[in-house]
DNA sequence: ATGTCGATTTGCT
DNA sequence: GCAAATCGACATA
């Protein structure tokens, strides 16, 4: 699969929703040890550090957790969620804008074999890469990564030349957030449309 | 120091 | 459909 990896100026926008919505139909390539995986990104959500209640950095928090948000776009930030899911996000916008980019389902395209095993599955079913938990697992990301720069390897983020459609872009209220009050309602949470590889929850 | 809650998934009822 | 698993951040003492 050809791609070009992203450059810096991609992330670096202060227009957190916009890119959250442009990583639909990117690439996340994973490879650890010689075992290449890679995903299209097909579910995503947006947070942005400057206003929304549901996002780490809001208001400005710091600690030791969320301090990648706080650097400059292009790193993952990856977090233990209920003390046993690593959660894979994109940081955007320059240095002290703590805005990041959840990516919530890939479509397998490469290494699916090694990702079944780290999966423990036998056969590709939507869950093996559908849901932020699982794609990691999948990917074989922990939070050990956290920091990483997406664009050399081990972990990084291309494109393959296709675009999709803003009216095949699905926005709906971000999931699990419900803490947030009014931010919970922005429609921040961004899906490709008609794809089986998104996760379940509505 | 102790208790609550979270950007979730899985397995069992 | 519900509850367990389990750690970091935060509030309260």
């Amino acid at each position: 699969m050809k791609t070009r990896i992203l450059p810096r100026e991609f992330y670096l926008r202060d227009d957190v929703t916009r890119i959250a919505r442009e990583l639909l139909g990117k690439i996340l390539i994973t490879n650890f040890n010689g075992a290449l995986t890679a995903g299209k990104i097909v579910e995503t959500e947006a947070y942005r550090g400057i206003d929304d209640r549901a996002c780490h950095a809001n208001n400005g928090r710091r600690t030791k957790r969320n301090e990648v948000m706080y650097g400059e776009g292009g790193r993952a930030y990856i977090y233990l969620c209920y003390g046993l899911h690593h959660l894979f996000n994109i940081v955007t916008n320059s240095a002290e804008c703590a805005d990041a980019v959840l990516v919530r389902a890939l479509e397998p395209l490469d290494g699916i074999g090694v990702m079944l095993s780290r999966r423990k599955m036998k056969k590709p079913e939507p869950r093996l890469t559908a849901g932020p938990a699982s794609l990691t697992v999948a990917l074989g990301i922990s939070v050990r990564h956290n920091g990483s720069d997406l664009l050399a390897p081990p972990i990084r983020v291309g494109e393959c030349g296709v675009k999709v459609a803003e009216r095949d872009i699905l926005a709906s209220p971000r999931v699990g957030v419900g803490y947030a009050g009014e931010d919970a309602r922005r429609p921040w949470r961004f899906r490709v449309k008609n794809n089986p590889w998104t996760s379940p929850a509505e």
